[in-house]
DNA sequence: ATGACAATCAGAGATTGA
C-alpha cells in the first residue's frame, strides 16, 4: 500500500494541482495538511469522482488536515488528545485495511523567543509523544504517522544550517523532542532507507528563487511503528509537483508498505 | 532591518507561514 503526505497550502487554491498529481501517481492513501478550509467547503466530490473516500478535520483559514483513501476508512479520530482547549485542526487518524494512519500538521513554532507559539509547538510534540506511547504503541498494530512535522531533524536537512540554527524548525529543543518521539521505537522512513543522504528537501520557500536554487528544508516525514517498519519497502520524495505553476511550497513524500504476511498456521 | 511570495478574509491591508 502506498501512502503519501502532501502539505497543499490551501486545498481550494491547489485543487487542479492535487488532482493532476493524484491521476499521475498511484497512491492508495493521501494525507493532506493545510487544507485551510472548514469540512463543509472541502471539495470532496472531485476526489470521490476519482475513487477516493474523504475524511477531513478542517478549520477556517488556517491549518486543517484530511485523509484520502481508495480503500474503506474506519475508526476516524479527529484532534490530538491531551488538551480539550486546543482548537487548532492539526491531527486526524483512521484505520485503512488494518493500517492505522495519521495526518499530522505539527505547529511551526516561530517566533522562538516571544509569545505562545514555541511553547505551543513543544507542548504539541509532548502530547503527540504521549499519544504514541499510551495509545498507539500498546495496540501493537502497524501505524504510519505522516505529515508536515515542521522539524529539520539534522543540519543535513537544511540548505543553510547556520542561518536556521535558531529557528523553531532547527532549535535543539525541537530536534530533541523529535528524537524523543523516535526513541519510543518509531522508524523515520526516509532516514531508514536513505542513510547518509543529505540535502533532499520537501519544502522550498516561494521567495528568492529557493526552488530554482534547490535551497530547501526536509520537514515532511513518515514515522512508522515497528510493525509497519518491518513492512517498509520504499520511501521517496516526488519533486515534480513543486515545479508546476501555482505549486504548493511543499512537495509530496510517500512510503510503500508491503501487504501483511499471511497468518502462520498453528502447528 | 526589511522584504522577498502566497494564501486567507475581505473587499484594504493585516496576519500567517517556515
Amino acid at each position: 500500500m502506498r501512502v503519501a503526505s502532501f502539505n497543499v497550502n490551501s486545498i481550494k487554491a491547489r485543487l487542479p494541482r492535487v488532482l493532476e498529481w493524484l491521476d499521475d501517481s498511484s497512491m492508495d492513501v493521501v494525507l493532506l495538511q493545510e487544507i485551510k478550509t472548514v469540512d463543509a467547503d472541502f471539495p470532496r466530490l472531485e476526489f470521490e469522482d476519482r475513487g477516493y473516500q474523504v475524511e477531513t478535520h478542517g478549520q477556517k483559514t488556517y491549518n486543517g488536515v484530511a485523509i484520502l483513501s481508495k480503500h474503506p476508512i474506519e475508526d476516524v479520530r479527529r484532534g490530538l488528545p491531551g488538551d480539550d482547549a486546543d482548537e487548532q485542526a492539526r491531527y486526524i487518524q483512521a484505520v485503512i485495511q488494518g493500517l492505522t494512519v495519521a495526518s499530522i500538521y505539527l505547529p511551526n513554532g516561530n517566533p522562538v523567543d516571544a509569545g505562545p507559539k514555541y511553547p505551543y509547538k513543544l507542548g504539541w510534540m509532548a502530547r503527540l509523544r504521549d499519544h504514541v506511547r499510551d495509545t498507539l504503541l500498546p495496540a501493537e498494530t502497524p501505524f504510519v504517522l505522516g505529515g508536515d512535522y515542521n522539524i529539520c531533524p539534522t543540519d543535513g536537512d537544511v540548505y543553510a544550517p547556520e542561518k536556521w540554527a535558531e529557528d523553531a524548525l532547527c532549535r535543539p529543543e525541537s530536534r530533541a523532542a523529535f528524537r524523543r518521539l523516535l526513541n519510543l521505537g518509531l522508524t523515520e522512513a526516509w532516514a531508514a532507507l536513505h542513510p547518509g543522504r543529505e540535502h533532499v528537501y520537501t519544502y522550498w520557500d516561494y521567495v528568492q528563487g529557493r526552488w530554482q536554487k534547490d535551497e530547501g528544508l526536509r520537514i515532511d516525514h513518515f514515522l512508522l511503528s515497528p510493525q509497519a517498519a518491518d513492512r517498509l519497502v520504499a520511501c521517496e520524495v516526488d519533486k515534480s509537483p513543486r515545479a508546476k505553476e501555482k505549486a504548493s511550497d511543499h512537495t509530496p513524500i510517500w512510503v510503500e508498505i508491503a501487504d501483511a504476511p499471511a497468518q502462520r498456521q498453528a502447528a
